[in-house]
DNA sequence: GATGGTTTCATACAAGTGTTTGAAATGCAA
DNA sequence: TTGCATTTCAAACACTTGTATGAAACCATC
């Protein structure tokens, strides 16, 4: 294994790929084309497809957990053990929202490949996928002692709204600029994340009784 | 054309392995074995597998904007020309949710199929997509109506919050359900709409200064 | 420089895809 | 019944997919 080149090449070009076009419409040829490589070296180096997108996913995976974890960790030992929630939060959906939105040159193909992954879930992905649910059980143990007073229904519901608004967000950014005009300016990154954050916030902080029941009453109307 | 019993069988099995398995993972030999017709009956009378995810996205598409737009005027006329903010997003979410979740009985293979649509975005459906805009702008009129004081960019960033949290509860119930050990009841579809009404209500209606500019401020240290 | 394991390469393979074909069957009007 | 358009059917087609093969090239070690 003198150098890594054509390994290291594959990975590259299949994560561009996959974050560009999505799983369904990159075959193995586009990808050794993009690399520069033979065919046959992705089942040389990796054993087939499902083993290259499962050994991409893991590692993206990992990474992009330490860094929301890194986040977290910092801001409750700085509130010695409990942090505030929109800070929380920020940990939560920044990385993200960062990784994937903003001016085209400062995207990330990491965090485009991620998004792809959370969205299509090809069959070697949904195998792995499920460690992540320990991932934001971190979170959510945050956000409780973020927030000792809200039930842990409360608490779930928070935490997949707030990972809801950031990825339907990064999915239909598209659509979202077309049906504003470009009012919604989705390049201004850091105001996309205060929305979603403080949105959230809202969700997890507001009382219960007071905003709820109208909407529940309606509900039953209406069935 | 005696009678379309050919044509219409294969839309209802089209629909539901797509509704239940996604693009991706069904061929015409699927639908055609499920509708029990010939393999050639397909391009006989759709001329493509195009052209038949087309005719089933348009139709199912007419039929749930109806069904929302529905709603929305009939609470429209109610209030004379203006609604409460809670029933307008009742209207934009509730159907597709009622659709989607609940007991396995009554879930509607329309509303799981057009989610799959708005999920994985194959080449026909994404071509047919932009009419939606459309349908969203009445959507955000009402919403403008009901809420003259915001600006446009707040409706529009709460129209799509409130569909972000539909959407993603829908494609991640499984895994809300068993990262809260079952304690978010994704079977009481009722609660699961109040849930994202409240949220999208408050986005709407909370004040700006106070809730946005911490979290903000928050954001621009962090870069 | 020869040796032997590692890596690359062109090529082939088997399986699956959507589509086409031409004949057979069907249904309806004259 | 005859004639004709519509609809069904089995079979084949052309193409793409991931994977496998065996020879060639490479490269460190002796």
């Amino acid at each position: 294994m003198a150098s890594d080149h054509t390994r290291t090449s594959i990975l590259a070009a299949a994560e561009r790929l996959y974050a560009d076009r999505g799983f369904g419409d990159v075959t193995l040829r586009d990808i050794v084309a993009e690399a520069n490589v033979n065919l046959a070296a992705v089942n040389y180096h990796f054993g087939s497809k499902d083993e290259l997108i499962a050994e991409l996913f893991v590692t993206r995976s990992i990474a992009t957990n330490r860094e929301r974890l890194r986040e977290l960790k910092a801001a409750e030992e700085e509130g010695g053990g409990r942090a505030p929630i929109e800070v929380i939060l920020h940990a939560l959906v920044g990385p993200t929202l960062r990784g994937c939105l903003g001016p085209e040159n400062q995207r990330s193909t990491a965090a485009r490949f991620m998004i792809r992954a959370s969205i299509e879930s090809v069959p070697p992905i949904r195998r792995i996928k499920n460690r992540e649910i320990d991932h934001l059980r971190k979170f959510a143990g945050a956000m409780r002692r973020a927030l000792p007073d809200r039930s842990d229904v409360d608490i779930y519901w928070g935490l997949n709204f707030a990972l809801a608004m950031a990825h339907h967000t990064i999915r239909e950014s598209e659509r979202l600029t077309k049906l504003s005009e470009g009012k919604c300016d989705l390049d201004d990154v850091e105001d996309v994340v205060a929305r979603v954050v403080s949105v959230a916030t809202m969700a997890l902080t507001a009382p219960r009784t007071e905003a709820k029941a109208p909407a529940r009453a309606l509900a039953r109307d209406a069935r």
